[in-house]
RNA sequence: GCGCGGGUGGUGGAAUUGGUAGACACUCAGGACUUAAAAUUCUGUGCCCAAAAGGCGUGCGGGUUCGAUUCCCGCCCCGCGCACCA
């Protein structure tokens, strides 16, 4: 018999199959096209290990499936060989990044190849070739021409470590996305897409993609539009208003006092003498201070009073202006109104500088009797108050009534001189007691309003907690004496489970919490005319409001920044830009390019924030294009991300001279269909694409507004330990190893898919590889056997088992096709091995007796794990005798009438617990079923003696006797 | 804090619209083959109980239902992302 060799056939397919150039995509299409697409690799100088497999072992498990299934498949490979990290392994490995690259990109070819997968290498683009870099010149052009790519000096993320400065994308936590080093802020002048323009869009056409819902809100996030608007505020005294931006302009009365951020032009001149100094102290320490200090989390609140006042323009009332670094400058106008009453922030603010709170919005509850608003009854206002009334023993005084449990309180009369008057009568007339230490409010305004049943008219009911601490026990006689109502002190941990009415849970849970800020939604109270509107109502009112008086307008505000795209590094694409003393920036003329990337024996980068082509006089001395005098070309290089901003489109039409690709290539295979890589390119790469998509369709390069229909985000495989798989640790496994110990690429590829859902994070198992070998191999055996057989010729016929192959062939075929539609490759996977191992069975049963139904249940088979395990799937393919590609055969087709089932099995329950199992004839009709249950020998002894209530039949599955 | 995922045997993980929980694999144990080992092959493997009978079991607590991993309410825990964005 022969053995399973990974080694001797794998090699022999892949050179067969690239003899024949069976994987070329044609761009012909009578059939229909399908796009699948693997995010294309950094030929970095680590090898790639299995995690970086896995996704390229799904992306061909999707196009061959794709292809025996009759779609014309385009599944291209290339090279992201721009950008720093090739850039810095060369550095470090003392290499030039040119032979550095040639070196990891082979390395990574042999890598894919020894894998089998179905690329389509004629295609293959390398983002660092001149003949495609000229087409990404080409774009920066078209973006330049738009008013897309424009220059200015700024304050950006700068790596020092890197020495290059950074798109917003590309830091994280303050740290450099690609070496983790602090990154720093510098002023420099630098080269932008102006992305922004496009954040609508970008983020509007999310809605219809098929992307993961974490992928798409990162992105929702990182766009992060906020609807507002913005409210003009007159400085008391000079000439001068201070904008701020709000979402939430209908809480504009509770603007108690105005923040602006230490570096608003306005922070000085508004100064009062007084505070001059303490202020300049401020703004100089904010400064010194890194930005990431600044942007640490939950950090205790800073900042100054500027002794100047603004006139909050509803209400004209003077509130103070602060200056405190927790507004920041970059975003909306770097000021903001404060309400501290409805913003945890501000709260913060104020109750550590002990500035005014006023509520103005109150979360609207219900009551016990209150029904919806009535329009055709007066409506009574009503001013409460109630007190968490607490002793010295940390006990908490409930009122206990029939129904209800709650606070003590009530209405404030006109009698009352004020809410504090109010309390100390209603706390005495219900509980006696009269010896109060403090009484202070601990709670947000509540309203409630509604039609109350018994007073026959509607209620609006305004009140407010506040907590009284006895002083001591002192007491008079009460409504309690006059048994109308009981008391009863409970500890505080009792409070919350006592208590029955919404607003006094809410009330205590701000009375524990401390925290009486209120951010919900609501009614407006101490709001003048808009007392009384929701929260919504009030929004678009108060603007619509100032703005004909023009203190205020709506606004849009997005967190995203526009996209920096210069680096001053040497290995990247030169931006094609001449700069003359004349005629300032212009554009490198179409026919002059690609601007070649000169060859220079040092390339590291000085660090002087400018890149290492500056040193290059032939380089950058030129003449202006306009004028033709003498002119300096631009040194920095684009970002490597504007290189995989468009590889996607160039696979289309990868050889194309005289245009970026074909409009009609581009618009027959894209949208890409499936796209397939991990998450970390969320706001990155996958953003860019997009807006560089977005750019090509409103200029008519394509036809179409997304390039990625489908996006699939596989899981990552971490190294046995958990721990994340990384050269540095020590703990890569790489698929040449596993390949080299005589496992094979099919075992790999099985073992990447088996391990798991696809898209879910799992831990690399090396006990798993053998298993995963271990099915490939019986397989194999079984295969052999069968061939073996046939010269026997062993007549031990037997139709029940051929019917059985049959039977278990289509239930396979159906679960596997079933399952890849579904993306659920460790399930398809489990059904061929259940499948394997019936086999085995049956073999004993037959021995192989009959031919037919046995080469076809082992074709089907082999044609079933090809998409998974291509190569022993086209030998053993092979030696049954066919002599096409497997990989170019007709998926099987599932034929119906062998998914019946001569017997069902039935499930016998009594009150829903398993008590038995029958195996009754298909056809056999519910009565029957149910006498069959009745009549088995443990259910019937259950029974007996009990009335049978109900009996539940569900079809196919079981009978359920409730007694 | 906010957003998005998840919690099922010793392990990775399966379970159509609510309908026999644990497919498939790993691990482990035992049998066959072998001088022996490896490989292979067969059997067993959720927990409690010596076994049977029975009971308990899908993060925790409730609820709906004849029946809940699945639906509803309230919690706990883990992972990822964002984070003073007004």
């Amino acid at each position: 018999m022969k053995r399973y060799n990974p080694k001797e056939i794998e090699t022999k397919w892949q050179d067969k199959w690239e003899a024949d150039k069976i994987y070329q995509a044609v761009d012909d299409l009578k059939k229909p096209k399908k796009y699948v697409l693997e995010y294309f690799p950094y030929p970095s100088g680590a090898a790639m290990h299995v995690g970086h497999v896995r996704n390229y072992t799904i992306g061909d498990a999707m196009a061959r499936f794709a292809r025996m299934r009759g779609y014309n498949v385009l599944h291209p490979m290339g090279w992201d060989a721009f950008g720093l990290p090739a850039e810095n392994y060369a550095i470090k490995n003392k290499v030039s990044p040119r032979s550095a690259i040639n070196k990891n990109t082979d390395r990574f070819k042999r890598q894919l190849k020894q894998m089998g997968f179905s690329y389509d290498w004629s295609r293959e683009i390398d983002s660092t070739d001149p003949g495609y870099y000229r087409w990404t010149q080409w774009f920066f052009l078209l973006l330049f021409k738009l008013n897309l790519a424009y220059q200015k000096e700024s304050l950006q993320w700068w790596c020092p470590f890197d020495k290059t400065v950074l798109a917003n994308e590309q830091v994280e936590n303050g740290l450099c996305w690609r070496c983790g080093n602090k990154v720093e802020k510098k002023s420099l002048k630098q080269w932008f897409f102006k992305i922004t323009d496009y954040a609508d869009r970008l983020l509007d056409d999310l809605d219809d993609l098929d992307w993961s819902d974490a992928i798409k809100s990162m992105q929702r996030n990182w766009i992060g539009r906020s609807v507002g608007a913005e409210i003009k505020f007159r400085i008391d005294g000079p000439d001068e208003c201070i904008t701020v931006f709000t979402t939430r302009p209908d809480t504009l009365f509770g603007a108690t006092f105005l923040v602006i951020s230490p570096e608003h032009p306005l922070a000085l001149q508004i100064t009062s003498t007084g505070q001059r100094e303490e202020v300049e102290k401020y703004i100089k320490a904010a400064a010194s201070k890194s930005d990431i200090e600044r942007q640490e989390t939950n950090r205790e609140k800073t900042g100054v009073f500027s002794g100047a006042y603004a006139i909050n323009p509803v209400n004209y009332k003077k509130v103070p202006i602060w200056i405190a670094d927790y507004v920041l400058y970059g975003y909306g106008t770097g000021a903001i109104m404060a309400v501290p009453a409805h913003d945890k922030r501000d709260y913060d603010f104020a109750e550590k500088f002990d500035l005014p709170i006023v509520d103005v919005i109150a979360p609207e509850l219900s009551g016990t009797g209150i029904n919806r608003h009535r329009d055709d009854v007066e409506t009574l206002e009503r001013r409460v108050v109630a007190a968490i009334l607490c002793n010295d023993k940390g006990e908490y005084l409930l009122l206990v009534e029939p129904d209800n449990t709650h606070f003590l309180g009530g209405d404030v009369e006109l009698s009352d001189a004020d809410d504090v008057a109010a309390l100390k009568r209603q706390v005495t007339e219900e509980s006696g007691y009269t010896d109060f230490a403090s009484i202070k409010p601990v709670s947000s305004t509540i309203v409630m309003e509604g039609y109350r049943i018994p007073k026959g008219k509607n209620q609006r009911t305004e009140g407010v907690f506040y907590e009284v601490v006895l002083a001591s026990d002192k007491r008079v006689a009460s409504e309690v004496e006059e048994g109308k109502h009981e008391i009863k002190w409970v500890p505080k941990s009792e409070v919350a489970k006592q208590l029955t009415f919404e607003h006094h849970s809410l009330a205590w849970e701000q009375y524990v919490t401390g925290n009486r800020c209120y951010e919900g939604e609501g009614v407006l109270v101490n709001s003048g005319t808009y007392d009384g509107l929701s929260a919504a109502e009030a929004r678009d009112k108060i603007i619509a409001d100032l703005e004909t008086k023009g203190f205020a307008k709506e606004r849009v505000n997005y967190k995203i920044r526009d996209w920096l795209i210069s680096r001053q590094r040497y290995w990247g694409a030169p931006i094609p830009i001449i700069h003359c003393s004349k005629d300032g920036a212009v554009a490198v003329p179409e026919d002059q390019l690609p601007v070649l990337l000169p060859e220079i024996t040092d390339y590291e980068p000085s660090g002087d924030g400018r890149s290492p082509l500056a040193k290059i006089a032939e380089f950058i001395n030129t003449d202006c294009p306009k004028c033709g005098g003498p002119a300096k070309r631009e040194t920095d290089t684009m970002d490597g991300f504007a290189c995989s901003s468009w590889y996607f489109l160039r696979f289309a039409d990868p050889h194309n001279n005289s245009k970026p690709f074909d409009k009609d290539k581009a618009d027959l295979w894209l949208p890409v269909d499936d796209y397939i890589g991990g998450a970390e390119h969320a706001v990155m790469h996958l953003l860019y694409a997009r807006f560089w998509t977005k750019v090509m369709f409103d200029q008519g390069l394509i036809d179409f507004k997304e390039p990625f229909s489908a996006l699939r985000n596989q899981g990552m495989i971490l190294a046995p330990d958990g721990q994340k798989m990384s050269k540095s640790r020590g703990n890569t496994i790489e698929p040449d190893g596993l390949i080299e110990q005589g496992y094979g690429a099919d075992s790999v590829r099985i073992m990447e898919l088996f391990i798991g859902p696809w898209n879910q994070a799992v831990n690399w198992s090396v006990e798993g590889m053998a298993g995963a070998y271990r099915f490939l191999q019986r397989f194999w055996n079984l295969t052999q056997e069968f061939l073996e057989a046939k010269e026997e010729q062993n007549a031990k016929h037997n139709p029940e088992v051929s019917r059985e192959l049959n039977r278990i062939t289509h239930r396979t075929i159906k679960k596997v096709g079933d399952d890849l539609n579904a993306l659920s490759y460790n399930t398809a996977i489990a059904s061929q091995m259940e499948m394997i191992n019936d086999l085995y069975k049956q073999k004993t049963l037959d021995l192989f007796a009959d031919r037919e139904a046995w080469e076809f249940s082992i074709n089907s088979l082999l044609q079933l794990l090809a998409p998974f395990a291509p190569h022993i799937s086209e030998e053993l393919w092979h030696q049954m005798g066919n002599t096409t590609s497997i990989h170019l055969s007709q998926w099987p087709a599932v034929d119906e009438q062998y998914l019946k089932l001569d017997q069902m099995s039935i499930a016998i329950q009594i009150n829903g617990k398993l008590r038995g199992e029958i195996k009754v004839n298909a056809a056999a009709s519910e009565e029957t079923v149910v006498e069959a249950a009745k009549a088995e020998e443990k259910v019937a002894a259950l029974l007996t003696g009990h009335e049978i209530k109900k009996t539940i039949y569900v079809s196919q599955h079981l009978v359920n006797f409730v007694i």
